[in-house]
DNA sequence: AAACTATCTGAACGTCCGTATAAAAAGTCA
DNA sequence: TGACTTTTTATACGGACGTTCAGATAGTTT
């Protein structure tokens, strides 16, 4: 079941030679993306990338320029992979024929569910970084037009669904489900400690609770008649 | 209908007296509170605080102590008032007789979106911080603990009028429905960019919409028959 | 007025930050 | 092999950070 995620970055240059430091610059986005994730981009200091990276401080400069620059980069190298994986979500489902609101939430929500529960500690770092910088509105423009293109096509799939939906309506209730995805990455532990159980169970295990609240909270914003 | 939020601060000394550095005090934390809100603890220097407090650096120490006892501080000296507004709600829903998901939903997202959308430059801070902290599970333990017992009241709420619901169903609906809530504040702009229209509402406008979204997310996970 | 306490000032402390750079090392190509 | 490029090292720089504190000031009590 567990399919390693396509890598979709291009790791030699333009004549066609692998590039010398490219193992080392992937070890250096890695760890930022490690740090960045866990810390948040204020608190992660150069320094700490470079030792998590096991190189010196000068090589984290090197690879990824200032840390305004690493930040953004670690951002933006995964991006078209979780897009892909959303878009063939949502081919899937539309290849079926009749489509609903849940196959729409369904699809927008499960792979990101989904890297953020695999065994491979960078994708799940990836997904903690997400949550952390949709959450706050205060990081750099660049980064939160990312992921503006795919929540467009996802509107679009409403739209659809509703056409007597308004613009605000359709982006509020797209917001609101992102929100909600990303809680659940974020606030596992919160949701352990007020159920009482000790237990933090992986982003995936909420997907069906996830999916139900969406679909029923956009059902009502949006009803169908 | 805007009525002042009563202050549960205590300005006063043991015998009575008013505490002579009582106002810069409150100076000080108005200054960390709106600083914190808008660029997060670790972005915040104490210089800035002094800055926007007008006062000189050591006096933000002599009443705030160190930077962490001021964020807490911040944070705490308003939790009293925002969960007693929440109480109130609720009282006054379950007073009328009969109660539903929606008017618990109501009675805990009301008080927040209100505080939220005050002319009172504070309060509008105290919440963007709120949407801030609660985003990230990285903040000091106590500052997540702060909210716990009003998040606990409103589940027991709502396992009177679900009693077939298990205690993680509950916690979950409830945090989805606080990242919902925050995510207003936090991603107004967010909304208004993916609406089309560059206007950014107060928070309150989202009021009705808000509460359908969570109202019918929660009725979808935990289905009344 | 004198003694005392609370508050405030201004300056300093040691530490760590992000970034830059000269020189060494490693790899590539002629 | 020797010239050339890419990568890595080690170190340094100026600045800003959180915190501390001796002393000045203002308010209170005796």
């Amino acid at each position: 079941m567990p399919q390693p995620i396509p890598n979709t970055e291009n790791s030699r240059n333009t004549d066609g030679r692998v590039a010398r430091g490219e193992a080392t610059r992937e070890r250096v986005l890695d760890a930022a993306e490690r740090c960045f994730a866990s810390e948040g981009f204020e608190a992660v200091t150069i320094r700490q990338i470079a030792r998590a990276a096991e190189v010196t401080l000068g090589v984290v400069s090197f690879h990824g320029g200032s840390k305004e620059d690493l930040f953004k980069t670690v951002l933006a190298r995964r991006v078209a992979t979780l897009d892909n994986l959303r878009k063939a979500a949502l081919a899937a489902v539309r290849a079926r024929g009749e489509i609903t609101i849940r196959d729409v939430v369904e699809a927008y929500l499960t792979p990101y569910l989904d890297i953020a529960s695999r065994g491979d500690a960078q994708w799940r770092a990836y997904a903690q970084l997400i949550a952390r910088v949709a959450s706050n509105d205060d990081y750099f423009p660049e980064v939160r037009e990312l992921y503006d293109p795919t929540a467009r096509i996802f509107i679009a799939e409403l739209q659809r669904l509703r056409p007597g939906a308004s613009a605000e309506e359709l982006a509020t209730v797209l917001t609101l489900t992102v929100a909600s995805m990303l809680s659940i990455v974020a606030s596992r532990a919160r949701i352990a400690g007020l159920s009482g159980s000790g237990e933090i169970d992986p982003p995936i295990s909420y997907r069906s609770k996830l999916i139900d609240f969406c679909t029923g909270g956009i059902e009502m914003v949006l009803p169908s008649d």
